[in-house]
DNA sequence: TTTCCAATTATAATTATTATTATCTAGAAC
DNA sequence: GTTCTAGATAATAATAATTATAATTGGAAA
């Protein structure tokens, strides 16, 4: 696939299916989605390869990891920074671009209907900061 | 312990350990943590009890189970609407006002270097709504 | 005091994720 | 195009967090 030439890695057929399955997707698939998906095309696929490249991915910037979900991690390959609208039932997560903090417009909101809004800020403690240092 | 008294559920005194432990406590500890400490005082204390009171907790509104840390659950006794700035290194987790959402003052930032934030909102799809209407 | 029942304990089971290892292959070098 | 090898895959074992199960216990209520 020429598209994902030089992304900084080996591209194995492999890969180049969790790549293609990823692009344009909104669904923030978990892993065990990405394998079920993956190994339809591709029959070999092994759990561990999928960890491995979704771990690859995330550690080189193009994909995030998130934690919103409890019991597992879900992945988003829209690297640019977004927040997220969260089902609290059926745990959908809907991207919402960073402009709307306080009020989400309609066509966004998607009928939800919101109750709430936790904002998580990240850095390095100053504990952590002086460690790297030396 | 008075204090605890209609609290909603039996109160024993594993649980009045656990919230003795969790009272003013600002670590967002975790299951593991709480377990530890909590067992300090009281030995024959078991690690289903304490996922149990957790979760007795948190269904009761006691208890915020944050979803941070793709590692283990944090528990956070402060119910009160607030957010939360994160060490992406040791996982420190610090309450944050909800009044600060752009700049965090600098007495509350602990030295923290802040390089970015996620906002998650959350809410039931209209998929999930209709379902809980039937 | 006795009965009853929910909570606790001990432990097994489950689930997500990571580690290990032998084998294989993509892609660089020739 | 061939060869070579670092890095990737597949199969599987291991680990860690969490949940489920079943027997036991202890305190509230009769």
């Amino acid at each position: 696939m020429k598209k994902y030439r030089d992304i900084g890695f080996k591209l194995t057929p492999q890969r180049i299916a969790v790549l293609e399955y990823l692009e344009n997707n909104k669904e923030h698939p978990s892993a065990e989605t990405v394998y079920s998906n993956v190994s339809k095309k591709f029959p070999t696929m092994s759990f561990a390869t999928v960890y491995n490249t979704l771990a690859a991915l995330r550690d080189r910037g193009y994909l995030l990891e998130l934690t919103i979900d409890a019991d597992k991690r879900r992945y988003d390959p829209n690297i640019h920074p977004h927040h997220h609208l969260i089902c609290k039932v059926c745990k959908k997560i809907i991207d919402i671009p960073t402009e709307y903090m306080l009020q989400i417009p309609e066509h966004l909101r998607g009928g939800f209907e919101i109750t709430g809004n936790h904002i998580e800020f990240y850095g390095v403690c100053p504990e952590c900061k002086q460690q790297r240092a030396t």
